[in-house]
DNA sequence: ATCGGCCTGAGAGCCGCTATCAGGTGTGCG
DNA sequence: CGCACACCTGATAGCGGCTCTCAGGCCGAT
């Protein structure tokens, strides 16, 4: 059994946003003890998981709630819930995409400051250098 | 030339977001027209290009309008601008690697909700269901 | 000449935290 | 025993980065 504080440290949330999202229904089975004070039991730290995993995806709370909702509703809820982590897989997949996208970008950028540094050259990408448009760098 | 509407397509960002970056001095560069229309130039589009790039790896804004304040300032601070660069890619590289952790967990749980539609079973890990701890599954 | 479309800036609203605060509780120490 | 201290609580304010709404200006077509 884990305090607040105790939890944020173990799954490596801030406390604050545990309390923030305790207080958004995403916990539903964190007991409390005879002071008010929640406990989360090791199966909780998994729903904080699962949580955790969705927010990164950039899940909205809104649909994370949807989501513990329907594992509370039971059993007939699965194949909706199935669906809703495939749809969160393909979210995911598509950011990886887009980061390796975005790599490629600044692999560029690095290679080109890389080249200018080396050689010494001025930066003919920056309209204060005169810019030769064919010479256009990002 | 291209007007925010059209440069906004073209780059895939919104209108809304256009003009928020330019309030915001990310593109120092467009010139307006004789009506006050923003005017875009290729040259002007890659300049979007590494804004979105420095934002979907989670730069704060006030550190995009560090750099392209650098970048303003000249060829003396292509140093700084390259380790900004570098320290994006290695911020971009452990994004990619969480991603690739919470996929793990998408994928747990995709075979996890397969094999109890596939076998009629109830989901075990659910508090509701009378859980038993060591069948416990994220 | 007025209508629709696209532009403008200003400002309100939203989401998801994040930080601050006042107050309650339990433990250890002089 | 009294008190400091750490840690919990909920309420509330603030913030970053959009996102949306609005009133107003300019333009071309009917």
């Amino acid at each position: 059994m884990y305090t607040v504080k105790e939890a944020a440290e173990k799954m490596d949330v801030s406390e604050h946003t545990l309390r923030f999202w305790a207080k958004s229904g995403f916990f539903p089975f964190v007991k409390r003890n005879e002071n008010n004070i929640r406990q989360f039991s090791d199966n909780d730290l998994e729903w904080v998981r699962i949580v955790k995993c969705l927010r990164s995806v950039g899940t909205e709370n809104k649909a994370i709630k949807r989501y513990i909702d329907l594992c509370i509703q039971g059993d007939s809820t699965i194949p909706e819930r199935y669906g809703i982590i495939q749809a969160t897989k393909i979210k995911a997949q598509k950011q990886m995409e887009e980061l390796q996208k975005q790599m490629e970008i600044l692999n560029y950028k690095e290679s080109f400051y890389q080249n200018l540094i080396k050689n010494n050259l001025k930066d003919t990408w920056n309209p204060m250098n005169n810019l030769q448009p064919e010479e256009t760098a990002v």
